[in-house]
DNA sequence: ACAGTTTTTTAATAATTTATTCATATATTT
DNA sequence: AAATATATGAATAAATTATTAAAAAACTGT
């Protein structure tokens, strides 16, 4: 999952820290404008993933930026509005902003919008079908189905995961290690040697399945899904 | 992927202690400073990648500690701080912290920080293809595959590294110390003669594979790999 | 919340691979 | 030629990985 980039837009700089803070301790990256000029022209620049945007500001009033970005692209668009404002008025006003936070805004609950918003609008990363294939091996891990030669193979999902990691990047050493934070994640504790006991099951199971690739091991290094040349 | 540094600052030493548990554990090395003045020059001579940073400290205060060190460089920053602290009085200062953890902290929790900042600011040279190529040699550090005239040669980690240390400077002239501590580390305790070795091994593997250039011994000084001119 | 089931992790040891040392032959420098 | 340095081959040591079984943790359905 790559870093997300989010541009916050507001003339009040401490909301602009705070949720800065909120966000990159959540690991985002973000950016800042301060009014809805630099809004616009960050906008272009920076590319973000999605836009925190408050309503008044100086230069451009939220809407307005709201509907100059509109016309560019559909980055996913939080609106940050006053108590009073009511939905219709922020929504229904077709701007095409994604959801909405009212101020004063606890800002965990900003950054659950955020990925809620992401979660739900980014194509890419949900919506794609995460399969590899090779020879007779497919990995779904959209399905979480591992089939070899047309047939389902029972996988517990942790073997999934980390044949489907090797499999994406074919020849490429992953250690022990890399392999930890990159299948298991950050948060896991604990020895390196399970990923030993995991490669094992997986080549247990996909023993004499092909003779294009293969689970290798590198000693001292790692483990690959190896590619065999022709 | 090279050793991370990790210097940790705190003036209580269990606190100190525990962090380096984790932290090499993980595989980190770590060196401690216990003041804020000591955090400094530590920062000077160890050259660390990144910093463990307490607030209240002896002598010269986290920020203080900060602030002095972000005049000399952009190494990543987390802070350690005490539960009452609010946010914005930690980045919203403009201190240049990357990241903060609250006091008490889990210690996971922080090795899984690190680990996040260091990715995120590290200039990602995880994802650039390690390859050299001369001729009809390949030395591929990223698949850790030694490829003579299109087919692949079984290596040993360390004789690979070593041809790829020697073949990224042609020419230049590598004494044994040199690539003990290049190629091998710093850690590396035990005879210079085993560079000759490793050196015989991948003489072996090369032997008459092109005319372009050789591993040349350079008596009394060390070894190169030498690109013939034409 | 519980008992049964599956998955994941740990731990121990056997097997393998890699690295280092050592002894000696060969080569280079002075 | 003497002294110093390197090459080589084999033996040894060290480190890493495979495998197995068992324990722990996470799930499942009730």
């Amino acid at each position: 999952m790559p870093i997300k980039k989010v541009l916050i837009v507001d003339d009040d700089s401490n909301i602009c820290e705070l949720l800065r803070l909120y966000l990159e301790k959540d690991g985002f990256k973000t950016v800042i404008a301060n009014d809805g000029e630099s809004a616009v022209n960050m906008f272009n620049t920076e590319e973000p993933d999605i836009i925190l945007l408050d309503i008044m500001l100086p230069k451009l009033d939220g809407w307005q930026v709201c509907r100059a970005i509109r016309k560019l692209s559909d980055v996913p668009i939080i609106m940050l509005t006053a108590k009073g404002e009511t939905f219709d008025k922020i929504l229904g006003l077709d701007l095409g902003a994604d959801d909405y936070v009212t101020k004063p805004f606890d800002s965990k609950e900003v950054v659950a919008r955020v990925k809620a918003v992401l979660r739900r609008t980014s194509g890419n990363d949900e919506n794609v079908e995460k399969i590899v294939k090779y020879d007779k091996l497919v990995i779904n891990l959209t399905n979480y189905e591992l089939i070899v030669d047309g047939v389902a193979i029972d996988t517990p999902p942790k073997e999934l995961e980390l044949i489907y990691h090797l499999a994406s990047n074919p020849n490429k050493v992953y250690s022990r290690n890399q392999l930890l934070d990159e299948v298991w994640g950050f948060e896991y504790y604990g020895g390196s040697r399970t990923v030993d006991v995991h490669i094992k099951r997986l080549r247990e199971k996909l023993e004499n399945v092909s003779d294009q690739w293969t689970i290798k091991t590198v000693c001292r290094v790692g483990y690959k899904f190896e590619i065999k040349q022709s």
